[in-house]
DNA sequence: TTTTATTATCGTAATATTGCGATATTATAA
DNA sequence: TTATAATATCGCAATATTACGATAATAAAA
């Protein structure tokens, strides 16, 4: 036990939920938020910002880079994070197409 | 180590991360998409209907009903669970507000 | 080349989640 | 009252996640 049984659920939903899973820690919403906030590309300002241990963040972007919800292009010996905001807007409308088609028809 | 340091994050934050979480899982997204189907509510078809156990799905249902997704009443001697329409319309906001503030002054 | 700075990866400990059988609990039916 | 049916809760095993120190990898600087 204790593993998600993925084989009984379509795509749509695994992958719906994945997507939802990887935004549900605190920590990968701040740096979301964080690196929205720069109006140029993010490094690693984001351990002194947050507070977690530098494996810690790297660990964090790279789930939040699995989902294409985040790019990273080497600039000098640092990295520089973006939000992928073609991505972004595809996964804001998946996610409202689940919103709306489920709401409706409740009792 | 293991436990999210919630603490470090503000409540906006750590909110939102929950709401994700909770909706991070298949069988809650395909809960929520199966009692959006019927037009009455649903009590449990969700163990035939899902195919896990019936301490698994009351245990998601459980958890749905923490951010108040769901909403059951007694129905004689079963259960009957409605998405909370309300709820659901306020999180759907939250969700795209995090988005469209987010998203905003990227690389 | 050697040093230094930045990021990624590995290994591991602590905790959380998932799933289920067994057992309560609750409410109708007999 | 005693069954019966539906749901909730408990306890546990298996696996996943979170966090971090140590270390590797990479690239510029000295």
């Amino acid at each position: 036990m204790g593993v998600t049984k993925t084989q009984i659920f379509d795509q749509q939903q695994n992958e719906l939920a994945q997507f939802f899973k990887i935004l549900g820690h605190p920590a990968r919403i701040a740096i979301l938020q964080y690196i929205s906030k720069q109006n140029t590309c993010i490094c690693n300002d984001l351990v002194e910002e947050i507070g977690l241990a530098q494996a810690t963040i790297s660990q964090h972007l790279k789930e939040l880079k699995s989902i294409g919800l985040l790019k990273g292009e080497v600039e000098g010996k640092s990295m520089c994070y973006c939000i992928d905001v073609d991505r972004w807007n595809v996964l804001q409308k998946n996610l409202n197409s689940f919103f709306n088609t489920t709401k409706t028809n409740c009792c």
